[in-house]
DNA sequence: TGTATCGGATACACCGGTGTATCGAAAGTT
DNA sequence: AACTTTCGATACACCGGTGTATCCGATACA
């Protein structure tokens, strides 16, 4: 009866199931991040996952439903990979200070805080899923609430690695360690954004540029 | 034959059509930012300002066509705002700082700030509107240098004008100033996207309260 | 290996939105 | 005031996407 036996008993939900549900949303997501919510179609995303529209009916109820399953798993993600790395905080710390003894310029800081902000596997799909998340979540206040909850807990988690950086380089930063972690991601986003703008093959690269250039300002007044 | 002949000639277009055209974006541009470029429908719009579809179809090819009308309406509204208060600045300034003599804190310099960037209408719409278009930047790339002028144009301006009343107060930024007017813009933005997600009666306070906080811890790092 | 169940494929009926072709009324012209 | 033109309303044919009902093959289990 209980949630719990009914995962010890049968094995969930048959692997195949489970498979199939996990091409679907691979699938989805890329099909939400090129065309949009509303313009992608199931048999889109079906299609891509070398489906019919069947296997989506017998998966899932609606689009919205598959598009918020989605939202989660891709903040679980992202969570796990910056708990992850802050794990590793000292491990990778040294490794990109490492050479330079003592106190650190601001300089050196730049490529810490990029190296988080870049992790994701394809920066692009990710901005434009997320986009489309952040539209919807301003419109419908249910997913608002989910929203602001997955976002906080990120600035929390993100603000922390970066904390620790700019104490590692022996700067302190003047503002908490939340809002530091909202500035920086914003400038993150806004010059990715440019950057899928501008076109060009290596639109990460493109974006990583911008960033280093806008941050490096932002380092030096951010912190003393 | 050339434009400004017919121009002179005819009324340009016949002051009614003009009319319905007003009209007809006016309500576009709720419906847009309610729900969406996909979602809306041409009857939707029509229907929000009052007439049929064939009053639509007489004036626009298509959804997309007006929709980047009214992107390039916005957008000039918006440069006419700016400029409109960049021509009073001198006015404005010593209104708002007036009282205290000399050097001012960066304490007061926050609601001079707020003041230019709350100056639209609706914020809350046309926070929804400019991230719509911004997604529909990123996908298409015509859309996307578009996008980018007209961001550009904006934040110089933006830029300009916070310049000077940094100077005005008695503090000079270290970033350059368009690059200070994106680090403000974002970070309004992100506190009114936040202020819509939480909901309740007046966004535009709430927004305002958010952005007030950060911004003033902001300040007080970006210039010295 | 035979049988039952599960999961995805196929087929179909339905609906909402689009765009065009036609019409009629109001505004402009002489 | 007649007549012409312009503009928006109405009607219709069409299409794409949805969701459901049914079917069939593969997998698991005895």
């Amino acid at each position: 009866m209980s949630t719990t036996t009914e995962a010890e008993n049968k094995p969930a939900e048959s692997a195949r199931r489970q498979k199939t549900r996990e091409r679907l949303m691979d699938a989805a997501f890329e099909v939400f991040s090129e065309v949009g919510i509303h313009a992608a179609t199931v048999e889109m995303i079906t299609e891509r996952a070398d489906f019919t529209r069947g296997a989506f009916y017998s998966n899932f109820d609606t689009k919205e439903e598959l598009f918020l399953a989605l939202a989660e798993r891709g903040n679980n993600e992202r969570l796990a990979l910056l708990r992850g790395s802050v794990a590793n905080i000292d491990l990778i710390m040294p490794t990109l200070v490492g050479s330079t003894e003592g106190k650190l310029s601001a300089t050196e800081l730049g490529p810490i805080v990029a190296s988080f902000l870049e992790q994701q596997g394809d920066n692009r799909l990710w901005l434009l899923f997320q986009s489309e998340l952040r539209l919807l979540a301003m419109r419908d206040s249910e997913v608002g609430k989910l929203y602001l909850e997955q976002k906080n807990a990120a600035d929390k988690e993100f603000g922390s690695i970066i904390s620790a950086a700019f104490d590692a380089v022996g700067l302190t930063p003047a503002l908490n360690s939340v809002e530091l972690a909202n500035v920086l991601m914003n400038t993150y986003e806004s010059a990715l954004q440019e950057a899928i703008m501008r076109g060009g093959n290596s639109v990460q690269e493109a974006a990583h540029q911008l960033f280093m250039q806008r941050l490096l300002g932002l380092i030096g007044q951010l912190a003393s």
